[in-house]
DNA sequence: ACTTTAGTGCAACTTAGTTGCATATGCAAT
DNA sequence: ATTGCATATGCAACTAAGTTGCACTAAAGT
């Protein structure tokens, strides 16, 4: 979808921060964090937070901290389970486990730590 | 395991600091990070942090980050899972998935983030 | 008891993320 | 198109978890 279409379906003002921001994400196929925007776009922290945090109130997008103490965002899609290294600290979408429930709980995200394969030939 | 035993069987040396903690976390059936230690004895979080590395390097305890940006240690049992919820960022440690593999992947902990059952009422 | 080696506490530092504030921009009404 | 208002942006100062350097202390072997 085009960013302006969710900007404008979410009440949002249309600016030139946020449709950077959509615009990067949806071209993205894995979730990314303020330092990854950096090196592409030139953008004060405050400003990615700050959207991240309108974002994620929204439900346009979804953040979770990685292993490396940082927190990565991606736009909202079905539920789905990430894989993190900690070695690398490389994150990787999973579809196996979407459906995975627990009575009583509301499920957001599933993490999976540990080592991939890359990292556990280096180790 | 008394401490001493555990602190022996990897060499290391039996110092006061190293045995509070793990009687602490011994006595604890939940994670627990420093703010949590913190509140029960007088230790400096250097002396905190040094020895959960320690810790971990010997696959005596593990830790993981939670939504909170804080990082939790336990025990090192058999791998279990934990549910973190993002609202009051209770830490539940869970059995089931215990036995979740993924093929060419190394999995040391699985968390599950969502809300909790007191926190769902609470929305 | 002595000596060596490693551990502890303090303070200074690092870094991701937040906040206050002045300025800039989007948008609706005129 | 111009104006006016509300919100967004960028900067700088701040916060807080965790790390590091260093002087001092305590453990373990002799």
């Amino acid at each position: 979808m085009k960013a302006k279409k969710i900007i404008d379906q979410n009440a949002l003002k249309f600016t030139h921060a946020r449709e950077l921001l959509l615009d990067i994400f949806q071209q993205s196929e894995k979730p990314l964090c303020y330092q990854d925007i950096k090196e592409q776009i030139n953008m004060d922290k405050a400003t990615f937070y700050r959207n991240m945090h309108t974002f994620e109130e929204k439900g346009i997008m979804n953040g979770f901290e990685s292993s490396d103490k940082k927190r990565y965002y991606e736009l909202h899609k079905k539920n789905h389970a990430h894989f993190i290294c900690s070695s690398c600290h490389k994150v990787k979408c999973l579809d196996a486990l979407s459906d995975f429930q627990m009575t009583g709980y509301e499920i957001d995200n599933i993490i999976i730590y540990g080592k991939c394969q890359i990292c556990q030939n280096n180790a």
